[in-house]
DNA sequence: GTCTATAGTTAGATAGAC
DNA sequence: GTCTATCTAACTATAGAC
């Protein structure tokens, strides 16, 4: 089972567009990559582009956005399916592995999104930034759930938490690469299992002072 | 106390252009900032850097070997200060709380290198990376000592910790400023305190199943 | 060491043919 | 819906004045 490709239908060229420029958007930046670049990939001339897209800015706010809504709707469905008891433990494995299936899938998107998101034009990132906390409160609203029940330590701040959580997930796109000969070779679920356990019972082989 | 300039002494234009390409760089991102905008942030004229450089290219390549030193050079400093016997959880604080302090300090450097890695010309890239894997490799060298000296788990695969770790490390470049209301209230050492205790002993309420 | 001036190239975007 | 052609502006880098 993998994250599902977005819902909304549209004319293949602009849907073709969209994905050549989520790839190239997250391997070279956004300023580095032409419209020209992006219709060369889709075997088109540039001017074609400006039928689908008013602007360079229209097509990356849209690639912003969607990194967002296939990452957040793959991280729904997946914790969505869990009974509806499940502790903290278990539904934060499942949102993480999801979380991290989408990063090291087929997904340029999110990719684009995390890579690029501080270079794009002013209007273009406080949009983005405001669909990306959207996310980025149900991953809060995961982590105080789990406080309510009484699953962390006293006094843990779940908003620092949630921000490391975010950064050991996010940092895989510097180290994953499915053809490599490193940490490729875990599976996602494999790598979602042993975040999991740091995060909630760390690695140190004595137990917790105090 | 604080991380260090640069110890390479340098013409002032020289120091000054690389300053501003840093910040820049980490702003804008690579090819978004063109030569005019590091000569107008200098108050010179773009001519006036080829002087200095042969390139944006070799601009860009020194800025990110600098912000690798810096980082780099403080982590040593700091736990090279240690005494001698000093366990792991403490050796681990401390070189936490000296990588935090030069990505949340005045280091536009690291945050460039971080921020624009991989939107760099091919070149630039390929040696900037061997430059980080030394980096890297003292961090894996930090937690494989604390192996040998018995301080982790059995199992514990350390490179993909070491991945983690350093992954809620540098996104704090997305969330960390020193002039807001959030999480810029804390201070370095007490966020650095949060993630050590993270990592070795987790954030759970339960002990450690099996 | 910094300047002006400019060569040569390429960018985003548009108009109108087909 | 895609094309060609093109406008205006901006880019890196260089040459030579000062």
């Amino acid at each position: 089972m993998s994250a599902p490709a977005p819902a909304v239908p549209m004319a293949d060229l602009r849907r073709l567009a969209l994905d050549h420029a989520a790839r190239l958007f997250r391997t070279q930046g956004y300023a580095a990559v032409t419209m020209r670049d992006i219709a060369a990939a889709c075997e088109v001339k540039a001017g074609s582009l400006y039928y689908h897209f008013a602007s360079k800015e229209q097509i990356v706010a849209e690639v912003l956005d969607i990194g967002v809504d296939l990452v957040f709707a793959w991280v729904r469905h997946r914790t969505d399916a869990l009974p509806a008891g499940a502790a903290l433990p278990l539904r934060l494995r499942t949102a993480i592995a999801a979380h991290l299936d989408t990063l090291m899938g087929q997904s340029d998107y999110i990719g684009a999104n995390i890579r690029i998101f501080n270079h794009v034009p002013d209007r273009v990132r406080t949009e983005a930034l405001a669909h990306r906390q959207l996310y980025e409160a149900w991953w809060q609203e995961l982590l105080d759930q789990g406080a309510r029940d009484g699953a962390f330590l006293p006094g843990t701040d779940l908003g620092l938490i949630r921000l490391f959580l975010m950064g050991a997930m996010n940092w895989s796109l510097e180290w994953h690469h499915f053809d490599d000969q490193g940490f490729g070779r875990h599976g996602v679920d494999a790598i979602a299992d042993r975040l999991t356990a740091m995060v909630l019972h760390g690695v140190s082989a004595t137990p917790t002072p105090g």
